[in-house]
DNA sequence: CTAGGGTTAG
């Protein structure tokens, strides 16, 4: 029985539905499980549907899709083998309510399972099932899924536009395509919808264009958390902290509630920039005025303010303040800071705890070995290389893409794949013979592998960001801007070299990382200062 | 008296 409720109002209203003697009907006990769910009582909601069905009362379709809810309280496929008895489960509302479940557990296959099995599909339903697709990473799937249901004559709503933007905004995904259903949007007449706009302006931020981002922001009418946030986040990862400390204290005057998610947008803008004061200041702010309680989440992202800045001690000062043991990103953060700062008696111990917690990471052990290797300490070395191939580690491979007419080009390092491939390393060898005049030494230490120094120089030359730059040139009008997307963090002798290319082919060329955005522009200035 | 889908972070 309900023995306890977060909510005053429910405990009434509990207790009047228990009195009024309304319990024979399925109507009120509905209504009441779903005030329940309402009010954070998924424990109570779920008591009380076994309660219903004790005391002979059937839950009907409304009872089903509510009740579906209760993840992860209730399991998915003991109240989908319910409703398969009624058939309830081809109705559009149990069936997605059963979907949508199925998904959050990971389970698309069954997802797609339940909404094929679906009798009348409406926009709902539809929209669902994209978003699932869209949650899983499924990009391809999500994108048929609405050119099906339009199709089929049924019309996207604003909840089927801001799902099909969020896919838009992930790094395979062409620009051309994001800008495609912005324009079906507007057509829809649903583009100035906040949580369309919103997405507008999250995939604009994270496709490299935080002008459009800002333009979306600046349009929109009226504004909910959610749009601030946003527009805090787009400015941090392009490291225009400024900018979205500026849109933090509008907030501020305006007196927006601010929740988690505003103040990890404000620490990761003053950790792009370095402004390890102000990040600690603003902590401050979200304790004491806002009484927010700092979560994983907010300990992470100071481990990251102070590391990049150098200040290792105060990071690990954090770490050990923190109520649950520091995860495995954390000890990446680290790791990744004490390879920049030089500090290798830390840096082995991160990757000891990396290597311990998540055995496959391959960047840790590689690391670790080199480290043994630098202080010639060979027997460490050795173990290190025999634990890898014991465990069969792979090295992730790194890409980087480029966008050319509305195609996505992809380049590993050091990939001869491409059709022009001849043409690219002609100009990969132009360049580095005109970056040599200009008096550039190629930074070594950034090769992790066991090769002599010429080929390391040759390995440095085909990282894959130089084979995309390089394509770009090429395929592009003179002039215009390259946008670079990777998926690993730019090498520091890359972030050199791409500043020079961008002045000396006077280009605008913006990276995006595994972390951040680079804007190098023609002038060979990096809009992060040389500080990432 | 009762219903299902979305957007912000790292």
């Amino acid at each position: 029985m309900v023995a306890y409720s977060k909510c005053m109002a429910m405990v009434d209203a509990l207790r009047l539905f228990k009195e009024t003697g309304s319990l024979g009907n399925v109507v009120s006990w509905t209504a009441m499980i779903s005030g329940f769910l309402q009010n954070d009582g998924k424990e109570e909601a779920v008591d009380l549907f076994s309660e219903m069905k004790r005391k002979g009362v059937r839950p009907n379709e409304f009872t089903y899709s509510v009740i579906l809810t209760a993840l992860p309280v209730i399991s998915p496929s003991e109240v989908h083998a319910q409703v398969v008895k009624t058939n309830y489960e081809r109705s559009s509302t149990v069936g997605t309510a059963l979907l949508d479940a199925y998904v959050k557990l990971g389970k698309v296959d069954e997802a797609a399972k339940v909404f094929s099995g679906i009798d009348d599909k409406d926009i709902v339903a539809w929209s669902a099932m994209l978003a699932g697709y869209a949650q899983t990473g499924e990009t391809e799937a999500a994108i048929k899924m609405f050119s099906k249901l339009t199709k089929g004559g049924v019309k996207p709503n604003e909840f089927t536009f801001s799902s099909i933007l969020n896919v838009c905004a992930a790094t395979t995904a062409s620009m051309g395509q994001g800008k495609q259903f912005h324009g079906f949007a507007i057509k829809s007449r649903l583009d100035s919808s906040l949580c369309v706009s919103s997405a507008l302006l999250t995939m604009y931020a994270k496709k490299g264009n935080i002008e459009s981002a800002e333009e979306v922001f600046k349009r929109q009418r009226e504004r909910d958390l959610v749009s601030w946030n946003s527009m805090i986040s787009g400015y941090a990862q392009h490291g225009q902290a400024m900018k979205a400390l500026e849109v933090f204290k509008e907030m501020k005057k305006r007196k927006v509630k601010m929740d988690s998610v505003t103040f990890v947008g404000v620490f990761t803008a003053c950790t792009h920039a370095g402004l390890v004061e102000e990040g600690e200041k603003y902590y401050d702010i979200m304790v004491r005025d806002c009484k927010i309680a700092p979560t994983k989440e907010h300990n992470s992202c100071m481990v990251d303010l102070y590391s990049r800045a150098g200040q290792l001690e105060k990071a690990m000062k954090v770490i050990d303040n923190m109520p649950n043991p520091a995860s495995s990103t954390i000890w990446r953060t680290i790791l990744a800071a004490c390879r920049v700062h030089k500090k290798t008696e830390l840096g082995r111990l991160a990757a000891e705890k990396i290597i311990a917690m998540k055995p496959e990471d391959s960047a840790a052990y590689v690391l670790l070995s080199n480290m043994y290797a630098e202080a010639g300490d060979w027997q460490e070395r050795a173990k290190v290389r025999k634990l890898m191939n014991e465990r069969n580690v792979k090295k992730e491979p790194g890409y980087s893409w480029i966008e050319v007419k509305n195609k996505t080009h992809a380049f590993l390092a050091g990939d001869r794949s491409h059709p022009r491939k001849d043409q690219i390393y002609m100009k990969l060898e132009d360049l580095s013979t005109r970056l040599k005049d200009l008096g550039y030494e190629p930074d070594k230490s950034y090769v992790l592998q066991d090769i002599d120094d010429e080929h390391k120089e040759a390995v440095l030359a085909q990282h894959s960001e130089r084979l995309a730059i390089a394509f770009g040139l090429i395929a592009t009008p003179k002039g215009s801007p390259l946008l670079i997307i990777k998926n690993l963090r730019v090498c520091g002798d890359c972030h050199a070299v791409i500043k020079l290319i961008a002045k000396i082919e006077k280009r605008e060329i913006v990276v995006r990382d595994s972390n951040r955005f680079h804007h190098f522009g023609s002038d060979g200035v990096c809009s992060c200062g040389d500080f990432w």
